[in-house]
DNA sequence: CATTTTCTGTGAATGTTTTCACAGCGTTTG
DNA sequence: CAAACGCTGTGAAAACATTCACAGAAAATG
């Protein structure tokens, strides 16, 4: 019923809400949204309907309603625990992305290979040796992980995290990864990213970037 | 005529090619590709057709010459310049990441605020201030940047960007960007991944995931 | 209190992307 | 050499996503 862009952008809509409320805000019109979100008012309709919240003409969405519908229909918990798996460069980054900022994720358990990593505590999460992946994952109950192993690495680590009992993976391996039916996978690639951007930075028209 | 995903199913597919290459792989048919992939078979043959390349049906697609025609496609120079804009801890893990690992783009400008990073050479990378941002872009010709500053700076920095004559932004703060018709702006944002991830990594069903 | 305005919710239309299904054709096989 | 096979290229269908356009309702206006 929701697609899967739906679900991004209700979690857009989610974060800016939150800032909205932040500001005093109590209320919002679809356009408003739209041109927060980048989106059109329409769409921001559509999405919501999804959700099955209903705003009133006369003063639109009241913020904080609206948060906690997205919130229901999400239906994650408020704070989701994320384990990260490789320590590398970009998994550090990521921890000390994750560290404070953000709070509805947070990464509670770290993994390596390196035993120059392993047992020490980085960006306060503990990096724990691989072999602890099933125990670890287990006692905390996390089933969602962040990957940033090397490319080669990458297919062997998820198959011990599906083991190991997760249901989503963020994949930042430039690598197509095999996971079962009930594993959802999602892949950040920044090669493929920067592909994109420099295929259209080259003089190649655009009739529907972002709104005049 | 060539859509969004399609772009970036090309460029992996090159990618792809080119490990076949190195391992001597001469052809490959579509099904193959599409496994490596994650897509289906159908569908690489859709992307392969707006390249303009023809395989043939007795030994599918020749490697070297298919990398060569959608190469010649997507039609941008053999190694692109990038510019990255701050230097935080994400940014430095872009650096690592680029610097020698990736044989299409290239880091070549780095620029910060703080003033203890800039003049000084980061994983083989000069960082500059941001006055310097027109000059060195134009020094260098540079048309494609990363974005990595805190959302709060974001929409000012882009600007400049912008102004310094960039059509490419891959934006890695978690904001919306406005920016005029002419420049592409792709959203990397790890916390809308994320949310994604963990509405799937929840009871849902999924009818289609990577196949079995 | 009638009129105008401005918003939501949504059926219908439109646009886009993926999948199906098969003709056509080299290659292999009997 | 004829039949069978397995592949590509592609028109057509299906699935999916976005936008249009308007009824209905609450508030503002005169």
């Amino acid at each position: 019923m929701a697609s899967n862009q739906t679900i991004g952008r209700l979690s857009l809509y989610r974060r800016l809400l939150h800032g909205l409320q932040s500001d005093g805000v109590r209320n919002v019109y679809s356009h408003q949204l739209a041109r927060l979100a980048g989106a059109t008012a329409a769409q921001v309709r559509r999405d919501i309907m999804v959700v099955g919240y209903s705003g009133s003409a006369a003063h639109g969405y009241e913020v904080g309603a609206l948060m906690e519908s997205i919130g229901q229909f999400l239906d994650t918990a408020p704070v989701q625990r994320v384990a990260l798996v490789g320590v590398g460069n970009l998994g550090r980054a990521l921890l000390a992305h994750f560290v404070g900022r953000h709070h509805r994720f947070s990464i509670v358990a770290a993994f390596d290979v390196d035993t120059h990593k392993t047992g020490r505590v980085i960006h306060g999460c503990r990096c724990h040796t691989l072999a602890e992946l099933g125990e670890v994952l287990a006692a905390q109950e996390i089933r969602i992980a962040m990957l940033a192993v090397p490319p080669g690495e990458a297919q062997e680590t998820a198959n011990r995290l599906v083991d190991a009992g997760v249901t989503g993976i963020l994949n930042f391996a430039p690598v197509r990864l095999w996971a079962p039916r009930n594993v959802y996978v999602e892949d950040m690639d920044v090669t493929m990213a920067l592909e994109r951007v420099a295929y259209h930075a080259g003089n190649h028209v655009h009739e529907k970037e972002r709104v005049t």
